[in-house]
DNA sequence: CTCATCTGGGTGTCATTCAT
DNA sequence: ATGAATGACACCCAGATGAG
């Protein structure tokens, strides 16, 4: 019944060797990739990343079209078949859930810092509370359009299981599209929106609230742990009887049982006019000193060219 | 032509300030 | 005192304008 909701689907590698150059580099606790598009994000691209992403959002299409009450592929002309997730997403909405499946999908396809074996059971969109009342409603009122929130707490989880079935170590991180990254675009994104110091008129100061707050206050075992054991604990009980054990133990308030976190930062859209080829927008030959935790890092760079029509043409195609 | 800055847009929660 | 307006914060972003 709930073999086809978990995510099983293997990333495409052959797709990305396709479409994507890499530059690689990894030392202790730190691991930068930077990855430059090398061919038209066409239909062959496409069709290359599709079955992955339905997977990774099959969960939340079943989870959201079971609470509006529709069935899990309507026909056209069904009721609710213009609520379709996550085709029906406004565009922001899709390119935010774009970078979180790419979070996923490059944490099970290239080798990240640590060398460790990485598994993501299943995405989180189903915690996307505001995503499940905008298909509610759309589902009942096609006219009823409107932005779509982005889900608080964690983007995504990936957890490292040892020979036991127990987990040893999670991923969790941010995950980040803009249209262009020129460079105070990106200082806005690690070090938050400028602010007017007060008391100083015309002194433009970042306020601090950008990803780099954010990674070094995320909790060693965040809450998307939570919600990745629940969903595991309703979809696959018995496959996953002993990771769901170890989830618990590692959760306890009290003497919780040891894990690690390797913190993950992917930057996804187009590039800005002065980048040159292979020119990463973090550096990547020390960590960078605004991780203040002692947890590896992993940095991923994804400059696309014609990442806007991809994503759009990617979300109008799921589930044809 | 590129980039920094400022403005804008949508959808909320929560705290503070203001008017009745 | 109570309820209503306002502002700060959260989170996902894009676009216009002007400087160099």
């Amino acid at each position: 019944m709930y073999r086809d909701i978990m995510h099983k689907q293997a990333p495409p590698k052959a797709t990305l060797n396709k479409w994507l150059t890499s530059y690689s580099s990894s030392k202790k606790g730190y691991g930068h990739i930077l990855l430059e598009q090398i061919v038209p994000g066409d239909a062959t691209i496409r069709e290359g990343l599709r079955p992955y992403f339905e997977s990774a959002h099959s969960d939340a299409r079943e989870y959201f079209h079971a609470y509006a009450g529709m069935s899990l592929h309507p026909d056209a002309g069904a009721p609710g078949c213009n609520a379709k997730y996550p085709n029906c997403l406004p565009p922001k909405a899709r390119r935010g859930v774009f970078g979180e499946v790419m979070s996923g999908l490059m944490t099970e396809a290239l080798d990240f810092v640590g060398n460790h074996e990485w598994i993501v059971p299943v995405f989180l969109f189903r915690n996307q509370e505001d995503a499940r009342q905008y298909i509610y409603v759309l589902s009942r009122d096609p006219a009823r359009k409107r932005e779509v929130l982005g889900r608080k707490g964690d983007d995504f989880i990936g957890i490292v299981v040892n020979d036991d079935g127990a987990v040893t170590r999670f991923i969790a991180g941010e995950a980040k599209w803009r249209k262009k990254w020129i460079p105070s675009v990106l200082d806005d994104v690690m070090l938050g929106t400028k602010i007017e110091v007060p008391k100083k008129s015309g002194n433009l100061v970042h306020d601090g609230k950008g990803v780099w707050f954010e990674i070094n206050r995320a909790l060693d075992v965040p809450i998307g742990v939570k919600q990745l054991q629940d969903i595991l604990q309703e979809l696959a009980p018995d496959e996953y009887a002993n990771v769901i054990l170890s989830l618990d133990k590692i959760q306890q308030l009290q003497n919780p049982a040891p894990s690690e976190r390797t913190d993950l930062i992917l930057l996804v859209g187009g590039s800005a006019a002065g980048r040159g080829e292979g020119e990463p927008l973090l550096e990547w030959e020390t960590k960078p000193s605004q991780h203040q935790k002692n947890r590896d890092l992993q940095v991923v760079e994804i400059i696309l060219s014609d990442g806007d029509a991809l994503i759009d043409a990617l979300y109008d195609s799921l589930w044809p």
